[in-house]
DNA sequence: GGCCTTTGACCTACG
DNA sequence: ACGTAGGTCAAAGGC
């Protein structure tokens, strides 16, 4: 592969010149847009190129201090936002004072990007649990105090459907200010994996679902009935049918029995869901960054693999302002 | 019969 | 200390 002088450095160009359509990654055909409309920073004046070797490149910008609370800071979130050939966008907070934003080598295996990770303290190693997909997160977070870092992705229900791992449901809550209830899961294969997730309709687009992956599989992907079951059958691949997506009123409407509430939200959950078959494992929709940011000094890293960048088109970087 | 889901109760963090 | 909300447990039932 011929990655030893991506251009990396139009990322850092693009984010100055407000100007659309930069080539980030020409050999790749990647070009990004410049959305900087909030912070408009020199990111790296001086960086011109990007060698591809293990070490990391960082851009140092400054940004203004955020004083307000974790719920207040979404207008101000720094994000990538792929265009094409999927439609998902992928937030982490602002950090709060001096950032770093590192590009890692697009060649850094999964290995190395853990060790970066932890040479940055993030703490976590959070994989992307889907098989396709080594999707980015939407944002990255921790709910309550010492829990572990959550990943939170919008995934459409092909790409749901399409998770190699098996899990269990162990709980169902409705949560304040969604319509939609939130599914508990853990990771089934191994009762030593501490792997998690919660899926939820998105109260904006019910097309769109919000699943949050937390702990680490500390075991391989089984080859689960429901996996083998996707080759079996012919790829009639569905959600599992525990994820209940009905909203809270129409369920209260439904019926006064709350096991035929759920019997029908599930029911009414499988007949709405496609059964396209399943993304190939090495296609184009793979994972596009991973951004994780540290909690101690807000240092900002943007992991591009080169899988990642096949297939793209358009890309944004920058931070919002809504 | 085993696995999975459902769901009310319980636990815990947080304000 | 208390109320609220998110997260988890576990018995019961379904498939």
């Amino acid at each position: 592969m011929e990655d030893d002088h991506r251009d990396i450095g139009a990322i850092a160009r693009s984010c100055n010149m407000n100007k659309p359509n930069n080539v980030v990654a020409s050999k790749l055909g990647l070009k990004a847009s410049h959305v900087w409309n909030y912070f408009d920073r020199v990111l790296a004046p001086g960086m011109n190129s990007f060698n591809g070797s293990s070490e990391s490149v960082s851009l140092d910008f400054p940004i203004a201090r955020q004083e307000r609370s974790y719920d207040q800071v979404s207008n101000q979130q720094f994000y990538l936002h792929s265009i094409q050939p999927v439609q998902f966008f992928q937030q982490i907070v602002v950090p709060q004072s001096r950032t770093t934003v590192a590009c890692v080598p697009p060649t850094t295996t999964q290995l190395e990007w853990i060790d970066l990770q932890q040479q940055l303290d993030i703490g976590a190693k959070i994989h992307p649990n889907f098989a396709s997909s080594m999707k980015s997160p939407l944002t990255q977070s921790t709910t309550r105090k010492n829990q572990s870092i959550r990943l939170t992705y919008e995934l459409s229900q092909d790409e749901l459907t399409n998770d190699k791992w098996a899990w269990h449901k162990y709980g169902q809550k409705y949560i304040k200010g969604s319509p939609f209830p939130r599914n508990y899961y853990k990771c089934s294969t191994s009762k030593q994996c501490e792997a998690k997730k919660q899926i939820e309709k998105s109260s904006k687009d019910e097309n769109i679902f919000l699943v949050s992956c937390s702990g680490e599989h500390n075991h391989d992907p089984p080859m689960s009935r429901r996996y083998l079951a996707s080759f079996k059958n012919n790829f009639k691949f569905k959600l599992p049918k525990s994820i209940n997506i009905f909203p809270k009123e129409s369920i209260f409407n439904a019926s006064s029995s709350s096991s035929k509430r759920i019997k029908h939200s599930t029911d009414v959950a499988s007949s709405i869901i496609g059964t396209k078959p399943p993304l190939e494992i090495g296609s184009k929709n793979k994972m596009l960054f991973s951004v994780v940011q540290n909690k101690g000094d807000g240092k900002v890293k943007v992991h591009m693999n080169e899988d990642i960048f096949m297939g793209i088109e358009e890309l944004q970087i920058g931070t919002t302002s809504t």
